[in-house]
Formats: structure tokens, sequence, C-alpha cells
DNA sequence: TGTACTGTAAGACTAAGTGTTACAGAATGA
DNA sequence: TCATTCTGTAACACTTAGTCTTACAGTACA
């Protein structure tokens, strides 16, 4: 799975326990323990989508742009990893049944399987996210 | 996804529709369109739960050892993919409420994730492959 | 005009996946 | 017994995707 989708997680979590200031990409990145740039990609692209805004310069930042509970794992996972349980296959012999059929097989499998992981996914919000990061283990 | 899952049940597929004979590394390589040693790889793993039979020798090669319908994607994936859906998340900072609890809420969703997604999987027999790859498109 | 940010491109580095070669061991048949 | 045809596995080269890092332009603010 990519890693993408952890840092988003991770970063919108971040953002959702400071809604009332805007933080920046180098305090969200110490926090998750990656780069800023690759932090700011990863919210370049939550900002595209319109669920944090950004302002830049000198006092700039991120900030949460909607409702914690609207926003659930499985909107972030279509941003930033859909597709990600489609395995490669190499293309295989179009000569073999097996080869020549195989493949579409699997798609349609796996598409159903990313369908079902979306429903499980749709399940948790940010704020079940927050409230599970304060839940002492 | 790793590739090991789809190339199991490639070769699967493959002995399954040669039921009566033994099937060479040669020849399920040749229909999947990777290298032989790679195919061997994932048959050695198939062959060490139990899923097939092999016999090494002039006239060798691999045969099923199973019942087509009591094989399910998810005992495949079990073997060659578990834990593949779990991210890789890097050390994120202790000191930081986010960073200190963010690996094991995630690590807690995505096992409930894979587990889901096992429900999925289990609906499908190698004898409902079989039966998708005759079908026609 | 200097400082503190975002936004992005480009290259270096790293790890995982895959292909390839090589060779030992087992069964078979001449 | 010996050549042949297969599995089984290790080792290494190659490739690709992921990640880190540097660099710098653009924007806001004081």
């Amino acid at each position: 799975m990519n890693s993408d989708f952890t840092l988003a997680i991770h970063s919108l979590t971040y953002l959702a326990l400071q809604l009332d200031r805007m933080s920046t990409s180098d305090a969200i990145s110490e926090s998750a323990g990656v780069h800023p740039v690759r932090i700011r990609k990863v919210l370049s692209l939550l900002k595209k989508h319109g669920f944090i805004k950004s302002k830049e310069g000198s006092g700039g930042g991120f900030i949460f742009a909607r409702d914690l509970s609207e926003v659930n794992l499985w909107d972030i996972y279509k941003i930033t990893s859909e597709g990600a349980l489609q395995p490669k296959c190499p293309d295989s012999n179009e000569a073999c049944v097996v080869g020549a059929n195989m493949q579409r097989v699997l798609v349609s499998i796996f598409l159903g399987a990313e369908e079902h992981l979306g429903e499980y996914l749709k399940h948790y919000t940010l704020k079940d996210i927050v409230d599970l990061i304060h839940k002492e283990k």
C-alpha cells in the first residue's frame, strides 16, 4: 500500500487537532517523520481536492477545510491510492487459454475487491481517527 | 499488490486445466509470460502449502493436489501476500500526539481491512476462476 | 526589503521486484 | 551407467518505483 495514503491521513489528523490555526509543512513533516517536500506534495493533492486550504507567505500554512465527520478514509484512498490493489500482471501468452483470459478475470475480481474495501474504509471518518488517536492503548 | 498472488492463481488455473497430467514450469511460465525460475519459486510455495505436488526428473512437473472447489483466493492470498495491505509508515515522532499514536491506529484499521478483503476473496474458488476463464468476454 | 512560508521541478539515492545464469539433485529411459 | 529432462535454489544483474534532498520561483507579511 502506498504510503501517500497514510501520510495524507497523518496530515489531516494533525490539522484536525489544530482547527483554529495554520500548521506549516515543517511541523507536519516533523510529526510524520518524513521530508517536508514529501508532505507538501501530499498536502498539495489534498488541497486540490478541497480537503484543506493553504496560505503562502509568513504566517501561512495549511488548515482543514471540511467538517471532520464528513471526510472518510475512502475519500482519501481514492485520491492517493486508487488502483493500488490492482496487481500488475505481465502480458501473458495470448495463445494460451489461461494466458489469454487471466488478466480480464483478475481485473474484474480486483475491481470488486477495491469496491469492497471502499465499503469498509467509508466507515472511518476523520473524526473517528481523532478519537482513536486520543484513546489510550 | 504483489504479483506472486496473480502468478499463483495463474499457475493453479493452468494446472486446473491439466488435472490428468503433469505440467512443467516451462509450460506455465510461457503461459504467464515470466521466467521459469520465477514460476518455480511461486510453485515451490504452493507445494509447501499442499496445493500442488511436484515430481523431479524426466516426465516430471507439477500437478494439482486438491479439489478445485475447496481452494479459494483467500487461501492463496494468505501465503503469497499476507500483510500486503499494511502500509509501511515511517517511524513518526513519538513526541507528538499524532505521531505517537498514528501507527497503532492505522495498523488496526488495516488489519480490519485485510480481514474484510478476506471475506470477499473467500467467495472465489479455483473452480470459479476456471469457469470465468472459459466464459467468453 | 528581509523573512517565512508554499509550490514544484529535477536529480540522487534506496529498496523492492524481476530476470538471468548457474549448478546440484532426482527420476527416467536407453 | 550415462545422457536427458525435469525440480530446487542460490547468487547476482537489471529495472523500476519510492523516497530524500537540493534548489529556486512565487506569495504574503511586517
